[in-house]
DNA sequence: AGCACGCCGACT
DNA sequence: GTCGGCGTGCTC
């Protein structure tokens, strides 16, 4: 017998049963079921349902398989190009199916499985019922169907009464999904089709009809704010037949949006010739790859918007990332006031709802622009013509969450299935970029001034070792104090950066040397003083500060490290009269308000802005005259081989804040170690030599660009079943590498993590030097599947931000 | 990850 | 003799 068969992929599957599963497609689904629809399937021994996306159709004799048991969408949610995606991120970074679906649906999307609960009608013999089964059977009796976590939430009992109720008969239980935001909804009427305007009507009612009448439909809501009526008099005309009511979807606004003004971009001549390169690989047949590569303050954002106007008036889908989105309200409030609702924004700190309605949008075609971090990329839109990538070496490109992609590579894939152009700016690329355009891998746009008058700030560099030897025992050099007296002098602002990477605060004992430490993790516990609470980064552990030690009883407790705290107290003090803008990740300033405060400083409520990474990217204040960096060491003490890149990056780019308006700006970088290559490069904001000095060394120890590195982790709760997994897998890779000869790695370790226990789990990892190409892939998704001790897992992660 | 099957020890 | 411990293996 010939039918339709369903490749599915299953929600909740581990890597190692991860894969499509054929179903029969019932004749009633036929109709409906479409690639990129979910349905729900029986799975397993058990016949449980699980959910499952459907991936292919195909035809077949369907013996001896399974049927779907019901479809969740009538209309896919993924298109064929966001499977293709989902295929690529399994291939590529070792997900599952549903890991990649998860990172592709908007969260509001996702239904889960819910238990619902209904009374027997035909069940007779209530006395074989317990009283609270009782109680629950006679709420159920009088209610339509209620899920498990409703009733358990009314009676305070455990889910399995539910289960035993079910069991003696007395209730029914259906297994359904529930969509965790419901679509936003707004009642709407129409005048009914055989309404005969001669009919009789009260004053409010014919009020109501004129209304109705001469805009044709409208929502209730507002024909009730409109002519003073309340919903009684629209619902009466309802029950007439007078008025047809009907649901129309509305979408949550995710701001108030400004009229579109059109601004014209002047660019200046190097803009000019770069957005007409940039233009013509747009415009062209092939897919195509550019590095937009500007100082600071060369005006990248005025080339890119000339891009998007472009591709605005073509019809194409455009995605525009930044770094992280609550930091570039500047950039956010250009793209919305210039495209109005065409823009749809996309960041963790909006609800669910908006989100999902924010997808929907672009999915609909209503909204042309995504903006927003490494998720836009994406973004479903039809007809993708352009990805413009700000400071693409960012690390917040790369997710360190499974699907453990990278947007750069999302975006490449994408583009070269759609066609068109992805545009990676950046002031200091990363190495992995610039080789590429250096080799004409991929083409690369120079600007080299900055827009109108300004010029590069004046660097100079304050040795900290020679200050404490002269008694200066604070954070503020003299040199610095200097420069902030005459900025404030002149009623102009500064920007302090405190980079405490690797430098938070912990407590610890003088008496008897005992450091708070995390008791799930192997790491010290951060101060916090928004809770004054000791908190672990890695599982979320926390406790109370104690007067105490907990080892000796000693009550000297000592806090080291100095933060964005420590600084604010010290500058008050040394400028009673300044107004301080502290901005950091500790501040109990919630995520919204950034942008305000950011608003603020510009419209100069305050003379200082001081703050960690965060004060360093993207912003753009014509009164900032002087930047001061307060420790540029901290940075390059980590052992990563990223740790220069990233010290010269931050460097550059807080540097390069400065003197962006009509006034010249300059920059103090206080260090331990003045004579360093890496601050010497970036007090001359000179990135070619930066980059040349660093690739050799890239070169010479074999790190990316020249490899990819790949870290196979495992975890389990025994520690010597994680370190067994390891070896197993280890043992694995030697086996297959023997085999063959086109594989060539590096293997560092077998090891423990750098933090051998997380969450109660030990880790150990290896950390491999290889070519990630599909012969490697393939090499190694054997490898991890080798049989491993039931209690352990293993991860895949290529190119992490941190090696852990 | 579940879930059922199966093969051993302590109970009526 | 049977109930149930959890080790093992499979999932369209």
């Amino acid at each position: 017998m010939n039918c339709k068969l369903a490749l599915v992929a299953l929600e909740g599957a581990t890597f190692s049963f991860d894969k499509l599963y054929t179903y029969i497609l019932p004749p009633d689904l036929l109709a409906n079921a479409k690639e990129g629809c979910r349905v729900l399937v029986p799975f397993g021994r058990g016949n449980t349902k699980r959910q499952g996306m459907i991936f292919g159709i195909s035809d077949g004799d369907g013996k001896g398989l399974k049927s779907v048991f019901s479809l969740i969408d009538r209309e896919p949610v993924l298109s064929g190009e966001a499977l293709s995606v989902c295929e690529f991120l399994c291939e590529r970074t070792f997900c599952t199916y549903y890991d990649a679906i998860h990172a592709l649906l908007p969260a509001g999307l996702t239904h889960r499985l819910v238990n619902y609960y209904s009374a027997n009608k035909e069940f007779a013999d209530v006395s074989l019922l317990s009283d609270s089964e009782k109680d629950i059977y006679l709420y159920l009796s009088n209610n339509t169907e209620k899920s498990d976590s409703d009733i358990v939430k009314i009676f305070g009992v455990l889910p399995e009464l539910l289960q035993k109720m079910a069991e003696k008969g007395a209730v029914l239980k259906n297994l359904d999904t529930k969509q965790k935001i419901k679509d936003a909804t707004q009642k709407w009427v129409r005048v009914s089709d055989d309404f005969d305007p001669d009919q009789k009507l009260t004053p409010r009612q014919k009020e109501v009809m004129d209304l109705v009448g001469e805009v044709g439909s409208a929502a209730v809501k507002e024909i009730c704010y409109f002519t003073g009526v309340t919903t009684s008099v629209v619902e009466g005309l309802i029950r007439k037949g007078i008025l047809i009511s009907f649901e129309k979807e509305v979408y949550r606004s995710v701001k108030t949006v400004s009229k579109p003004q059109n601004t014209e971009i002047i660019l200046t001549d190097e803009q000019q010739t770069a957005f007409e390169g940039l233009l013509s690989e747009f415009k062209s047949e092939a897919p195509k790859t550019a590095l937009l590569y500007g100082i600071t303050g060369s005006g990248k954002t005025q080339v890119f918007l000339k891009l998007v106007d472009e591709a605005v008036r073509e019809n194409k889908g455009v995605i525009v990332m930044v770094p992280e989105i609550s930091l570039t309200p500047q950039l956010l409030g250009i793209f919305s006031s210039r495209y109005g609702d065409k823009i749809a924004v996309f960041h963790s700190a909006m609800s669910l709802g908006k989100r999902m309605d924010e997808w929907k949008r672009i999915k609909e075609g209503k909204a042309l622009i995504a903006l927003g971090t490494r998720s836009a990329v994406f973004a479903p839109m039809e007809n993708l013509g352009l990805v413009i990538m700000d400071e693409e070496q960012e690390h917040t490109y790369k997710s360190e969450q499974s699907p453990r992609f990278h947007a750069r590579d999302v975006a490449a894939f994408r583009i070269k299935r759609s066609g068109g152009l992805l545009v990676l700016a950046s002031a200091t690329p990363s190495l992995e970029s610039f080789t590429k355009a250096k080799k004409g891998k991929i083409s690369l746009y120079t600007l080299k001034n900055r827009y109108g008058n300004a010029v590069l700030p004046k660097v100079e560099t304050v040795d900290t070792r020679a200050e404490l030897k002269d008694g200066n025992r604070g954070i503020i050099s003299r040199r610095l104090y200097e420069n902030l007296y005459e900025t404030f002098e002149k009623g102009e602002q500064a920007i302090l950066l405190l980079n405490r990477r690797g430098h938070d605060t912990y407590i610890s004992c003088p008496q008897c040397g005992n450091v708070a430490v995390c008791p799930n993790c192997s790491i010290s516990l951060t101060y916090h003083s928004a809770n004054n609470r000791l908190m672990c980064h890695y599982c979320g552990y926390s406790e109370a500060v104690t007067k105490k030690c907990s080892e000796c009883g000693g009550d000297h407790i000592k806090f080291s490290g100095f933060g964005t705290q420590k600084a604010e107290e010290e500058l008050k003090t040394l400028f009673p009269k300044a107004r301080i803008l502290r901005l950091d990740a500790d501040s109990t300033i919630a995520r919204d308000s950034y942008a305000n405060y950011l608003k603020r400083f510009g419209e100069g409520d305050y003379d200082i802005m001081l703050g960690t990474q965060m004060v360093a990217k993207g912003l753009d204040f014509p009164n900032v005259t002087l930047v001061g960096v307060l420790s540029a060491d901290n940075a390059m003490y980590s052992e990563d081989f990223k740790s220069f890149e990233r010290t010269f990056s931050l460097l550059t780019q807080v540097i390069g804040r400065a003197g962006r308006g009509e006034s010249a700006g300059s920059a103090i970088i206080q260090t331990s170690d003045p004579e360093n290559d890496i601050i010497e490069l970036a007090k001359a904001q000179d990135y070619d030599s930066f980059y040349e000095s660093e690739i050799l060394n890239r070169k010479m120890m074999i790190y990316p660009p020249y490899c990819d590195i790949c870290v196979v982790s495992t975890r389990s709760v025994s520690r010597e079943n994680a370190e067994k997994s390891i070896n197993l897998i280890f043992a694995e890779i030697k086996k297959e590498i023997e085999n063959n000869s086109r594989v060539k790695v590096i293997i560092l370790g077998p090891s423990p993590a750098s933090i051998p226990r997380v969450n109660n789990r030990y880790r150990y990892r290896m950390i491999i030097k290889c070519k990630n190409n599909k012969d490697f892939r393939n090499m190694l998704k054997k490898a991890i599947s080798v049989k491993l001790p039931a209690d352990s897992t293993v991860a895949v992660d290529f190119n992490p931000e941190n090696i852990i």
